[in-house]
DNA sequence: TCGACTTTGTGCATCACTTCACAAAGGCAC
DNA sequence: GTGCCTTTGTGAAGTGATGCACAAAGTCGA
């Protein structure tokens, strides 16, 4: 889902599947700073994580060498270095397009805040939406979005609107110079390389595990059951 | 995130990466279904899906072989296949555990229903939020969730409850037979073998474009900044 | 200071997924 | 029919992630 920019090698070359284990570990990490524990081992924090301790070290030695041999690692030193290697030590301005159901949880959603974003905008195509205040924010709207794109400085943009306006607002967003768009949409977003986006549907993880408790419940798919519809 | 059942040896063997993709051939197919397109090519279909072409044959091909060589894929067929594969083709009653912002989103998505899932109730432990109406649905106490599981043989539970309740819902959904659960709450959830959880994270996905995002403006993190805490 | 113990960091084998490239299969025109 | 054209389905090679197993490196008690 992501196209990597080719023209950039990545620096220290993190692989995709690390990087996206990182904010993982770093969720466990804060549970135990909470509880004010100083160091960890692999094996522990791993378990929290619910990964594989050989994993998580070679993970994490794909950002340095920051543990302990015979200790483990600094719980407040890791969170730091993960932090700063998702760049989540600098403040981010996202944009949330589509204020329904979905966009006002996501503007609600406490685990954004809490992590260096900060939603800067919320907007909206429909009148009766538009005025709204939503957590703390006024929705404003989607004639607005090339301004409140360049006026807060947001680089990253949430695209919560109905299929049928994703892609639109989508190449609008990328006209205003964004860069990086997480799509709730259900369509396949097609956009300029160098353009980062990321895809979740709700929909997706369900019928997976549809796939799963049906292969659990009949052992596969019902095979009895035949092709009513006519082919060709 | 899904712990495969060990005694049981996937009967065709379908890939996890191909049953992750199924989904969306599926929405690419329903698209073109419904512009009443009868026949399409894998390098039509992979273009629509957003995916390799190659990829694409390789997928369909562990279902068996329904395309036809000089011509494609029969749409509708097609359509049949992937849904009776991932188990569309019946009926899941779902209840949603926990009606916050995102429960309610979450109840009121239509992509859910248009797939066969069917919402078959709606908990939370607030008393202020028990009887209200959403999406056709009366909001139930969490105390009813065992008798809602049986009475209307739900067999996925959605868990969007606050971090701190996911766990014990878990517990208690699996002690009522339910081995399917789609997780919204950031906690990694601990499960006995045989039960499939998946998890979505929306911070996560945020921090991902974070990390490209800041490679793309700084070319890597910012390392003039020192680390500031204590260490050791 | 030393030796026992713990835990990291990593080379290596393995496994899973992706992509290429092409033979086999079918449709269609004549 | 026959031969050309298109497109599938798949062996095989390539790529990347995973997990084992252990040497290296550090702690800590005596």
């Amino acid at each position: 889902m992501i196209r990597r920019i080719p023209q950039q090698p990545r620096d220290r070359g993190i692989p995709d599947a690390t990087v996206a284990r990182l904010p993982l570990y770093l969720r466990a990490l804060n549970g135990l700073a909470e509880r004010a524990v100083a160091t960890v081992s692999s094996e522990d924090l791993a378990v929290a994580a619910g990964v594989n301790s050989a994993k998580l070290r070679k993970d994490l030695s794909h950002l340095g060498s920051y543990g302990t041999r015979g200790v483990g690692y600094d719980v407040q030193y890791l969170i730091y270095q993960i932090s700063r290697e998702l760049g989540l030590t600098q403040d981010w301005a996202v944009a949330i397009v589509g204020v329904g159901n979905l966009g006002r949880a996501l503007a609600n959603y406490g685990g954004f805040v809490s992590r260096g974003f900060r939603v800067a905008g919320l907007l909206d195509a429909d009148p009766e939406v538009v005025g709204d205040h939503i957590a703390g924010l006024v929705v404003e709207h989607s004639d607005e979005l090339e301004s409140v794109i360049a006026k807060r400085g947001v680089s990253i943009v949430v695209i919560a609107t109905p299929a049928t306006a994703a892609q639109a607002v989508c190449d609008r967003v990328i006209a205003s110079g964004v860069t990086s768009i997480l799509n709730f949409a259900p369509v396949v977003l097609t956009v300029p390389a160098g353009v980062d986006v990321r895809k979740v549907d709700l929909s997706i993880e369900l019928q997976i595990l549809a796939f799963h408790e049906q292969r659990k419940v009949n052992g596969g798919p019902v095979m009895g059951e035949e092709w009513a519809g006519e082919v060709s």
